[in-house]
DNA sequence: GGAGTGTAGGGAAAAGCCCGGG
DNA sequence: CCCCGGGCTTTTCCCTACACTC
């Protein structure tokens, strides 16, 4: 397997010169932040040790980033000059570690800024995401004085956690999350050590609950116990079902935090952004074109057809 | 006008995971 | 404590329609 790309701080910063700060609206300014804030969690996640505790403070805190005279990343750190880019930039290649004793979290988002999966709860401006990173990472990070300050006490190693375990008494040792009663704990932990009990006969594919497994079964039988009771329409699963129906009521729960535009599943909000990001995942191999949709991918590759099948046409007319 | 492209609506299938009740 | 059903969330793939540009 080839080796991961290094990659720098720098491939992933932004730094704006005073000008161009000044032209960022208040939306833009929140967006800056939080994608800071995502890449600052990034070098958490794969072992960078010195993770600035108080940038990530301060960029919580919605504190005012540019100073005259300086740069963004000159500015933030007060009396340290630029020491905290001189620190990431330090990393230069951050390749990645090995992460085995590393545990797997799910990044935030800018569009899902601050939001702990686990429980589903968002961290305000003025929350400590960087002391919820904490409880993901488990390691002890290079905390600023000027953090420790704020955090007098020692609460800071693991607040979320402990909010996580909130009346609860069974924790999961490789995650810390919590759970009511030791049955889902076991349960849980299955989904860390890969034991799928349930095994459809049919197809080999495993599960590690026999609901799972049932629900599989009728992607075999071609059961569907769901119906819609507006057109009929039937589903394997309530969920699909669920989704079906939205485009009776025209329910649309799922909002763009750029443009407001708001869409029925989850899936069109997660391909709609990619036009905010120019993210184009779907690339041509024939001429290096790229997409935001597979679709259009399929559709582009069919302009390639037509031109060998022209090639062949012109091939078979030369011979003639 | 037609080809190509960007974007979005929606269907379908499936899997992962958690919760609560029996 | 375990089993089970239900529910929520997410992902992937697909087809299609409409608007726009060249």
């Amino acid at each position: 397997m080839q080796p991961l790309e290094s990659v720098t701080f720098e491939d992933v910063a932004v730094d704006f010169t005073q000008e161009e700060w000044a032209l960022l609206d208040t939306s833009q300014r929140k967006l800056f932040r939080d994608v800071m804030l995502e890449n600052i969690s990034h070098l958490v996640f794969v072992g960078y040790q010195h993770c600035k505790l108080d940038v990530i403070f301060q960029l919580e805190q919605g504190e005012e980033l540019w100073i005259e005279g300086r740069g963004f990343f000159q500015s933030h750190s007060p009396g340290r000059e630029s020491a905290f880019k001189e620190e990431l930039l330090a990393t230069q290649h951050i390749s990645k570690k090995d992460t085995s004793t590393i545990i797997p979290m799910t990044f935030h988002t800018p569009e899902d800024p601050c939001e702990c999966n686990d429980l589903g709860e968002d961290f305000s401006p003025s929350s400590t995401l960087s002391q919820h990173l904490l409880t993901h990472t488990e390691k002890t990070p290079n905390i600023s004085k000027q953090y420790q300050k704020s955090q007098s006490d020692q609460s800071y190693l693991n607040p979320h956690k402990q909010i996580h375990s909130r009346g609860k008494s069974c924790e999961c040792h490789l995650c810390g999350k919590a759970f009511s009663n030791c049955s889902s704990l076991r349960r849980h932990e299955m989904t860390h050590t890969g034991e799928k009990p349930y095994e459809c006969h049919i197809c080999g594919n495993a599960f590690i609950q026999s609901s799972d497994l049932r629900k599989h079964n009728l992607t075999h039988t071609g059961e569907k116990p769901y119906e819609c009771h507006l057109c009929g329409k039937a589903f394997s699963q309530s969920s699909n079902l669920r989704q079906h129906e939205r485009t009776h009521t025209g329910e649309q729960p799922y909002e763009c935090q750029l443009c407001g535009k708001t869409f029925s599943k989850c899936s069109a909000l997660r391909r709609h952004e990619r036009t905010h990001t120019g993210e184009k995942p779907y690339e041509c191999h024939l001429c290096g074109k790229a997409f935001s949709q597979c679709s259009a991918l399929r559709r582009h590759e069919g302009t390639h057809n037509g031109e060998k099948i022209m090639n062949v046409f012109s091939k078979y007319s030369d011979l003639r």
